[in-house]
DNA sequence: ATATAAATGCAACAATATTTCATTTAGAAT
DNA sequence: ATTCTAAATGAAATATTGTTGCATTTATAT
């Protein structure tokens, strides 16, 4: 799980990287911070009107630059962000971990605490990353369908 | 490895599906099974001039529904299509199989061969299917690059 | 040969991604 | 504290992509 973080700790993260601390780049982080799913960008833009669209689309791109978030699509394709582990670095992640598309709430988990079997690759094939799909029903989604 | 298919089973394949056997589609079917790499739109439509980009749109669309190809997303989130092994279903996709996406010409191979080595979720999370996806170098891009 | 439902092409529209530029602001230098 | 400057923001404009509606064409059943 990842450890909640205060406000000095998201301006620490944004010194460390080089970027100015502002109130929208605050506000994603800690929002980002907050929850165990993935955002996307509509998700942010619904939270925070006063923000501009285009702001947070480029909030999103220099984070995921930096290495303070990563990309996953969901099932119907649309980017969502999830922050990530400490070990990433910019232009270089390494998010070999599980991730969780839910088919009802369309929620994307990221299950950073299963780490990934090794597989062996066709001849040829030189990987540098892995990343583990998994789609179905999310506890909740699980929960409230066994209740009707 | 897919077999090579000719134009007589591309239309026992519409018929099968109750689709009309159209050009359009046909040399869509023909394209998809020429390559060992998924197709996306942008590449029909570059290929396939004279046909409009509705049609392509929605020959993409039957052709997912009918579980004759399914949807892959690349580095960049683009959709690309593979044609499906031959035990999928209408809406009912079964391509537990590892996907590489290949960092250099963006290219994603579908490794049938490959089976998934299972995985245990944490409490909770009920999936239905899987699939893994690595990125790295293809073995053409890994070639060029040890040459120079 | 004809009828009809399906498929196509075109135009229009919607949503999203991206660029440009003027204005504002964080943080460094004084 | 004040000023300066590069970085960040917001607003408008443009580009690209996804989607729908409808008139016309076409595959195929009769």
């Amino acid at each position: 799980m990842i450890p909640v973080k205060n406000n000095y700790q998201f301006e620490d993260m944004l010194d460390k990287h080089q970027l100015k601390k502002t109130a929208p780049r605050l506000r994603v982080l800690s929002m980002m911070y907050s929850k165990n799913t993935a955002t996307s960008q509509p998700d942010l833009e619904n939270v925070m009107h006063d923000i501009d669209r285009v702001t947070l689309y480029r909030i999103l791109n220099v984070f995921e630059e930096k290495g303070i978030i990563h990309k996953v699509f969901d099932l119907d394709g649309t980017a969502n962000y999830a922050v990530c582990h400490s070990d990433c670095e910019a232009n270089h992640h390494h998010d070999e971990h599980v991730h969780f598309n839910c088919t009802v709430c369309k929620n994307v988990y990221c299950l950073n605490e299963l780490s990934l079997p090794s597989i062996t690759l066709p001849a040829g094939f030189k990987p540098e990353s892995f990343t583990l799909y998994a789609s179905g029903l999310c506890p909740k989604c699980d929960k409230k369908n066994s209740v009707k």
